[in-house]
DNA sequence: TACCACTAAATAGTATCACTAAGTACCGCT
DNA sequence: AGCGGTACTTAGTGATACTATTTAGTGGTA
């Protein structure tokens, strides 16, 4: 994946995971695959389970080990209480940026 | 600082620091303060001249030492070509993830 | 049977980046 | 001489996404 997008992830991947899982639960392979559809191409199936990974050893997500009839067992991860403060956080956080950054990009073109 | 922010900031600082030297050259301390008057409080002398080093390195900058009444020299860095490109695909990249962010936190507050 | 495709998760090792913390250097003022 | 402000540098640390590979389970097919 090009150098830049990857950098940028760093930080905001975890976000886009938790936000994901917010609206639904969901397990590893159907979250890298939504990753997908949202345009995400490029991500590796490893990239997500690692961010899973962490985010259910903080203790951001219930796990639930659910049977497939087209594989493996499934990992379901549904947000709890601490994920949902730890994304409001992620929100805030995002817009402090994102404004700061909106602002220079305009100022920038218009100078 | 916040690991939040920190994390957010690898892959964005690089071009917010281009940013400001595209629209007016400038030295590594006069852009740490440009930085903190712009809310980025927390950033440390050292984060930013690593990444001055950096672009300077990759030959985004150019970089002329000047002379200054009130301490050592300056090194002014200015933009040049290859580092404008580098900015155009910033922002590029931004727009994109950032797009893709709002459409998550919107679809989020909808749900 | 043997092989392949798809589903599903995990892991070891690497590179990059921002941070902490300290240090060096130059100037004017008291 | 000492101090605060200006200005830059560097060594070492921790966190993160990436590459590449491995392991498992299921169903289809040559």
């Amino acid at each position: 994946m090009g150098t830049q997008m990857t950098e940028m992830l760093k930080g905001t991947l975890e976000g886009i995971v938790l936000s994901i899982v917010a609206r639904r639960a969901g397990y590893g392979y159907e979250i890298t695959a939504s990753l997908r559809e949202q345009g995400f191409v490029d991500i590796a199936e490893g990239t997500v389970y690692a961010v899973l990974v962490r985010i259910e050893q903080r203790g951001l997500v219930d796990v639930t080990r659910v049977a497939s009839d087209k594989g493996p067992p499934r990992k379901v991860y549904a947000m709890n209480a601490l994920g949902r403060e730890e994304l409001d956080r992620f929100w805030t956080t995002w817009t402090f940026l994102s404004d700061r950054l909106i602002r220079l990009h305009e100022e920038e073109r218009s100078s």
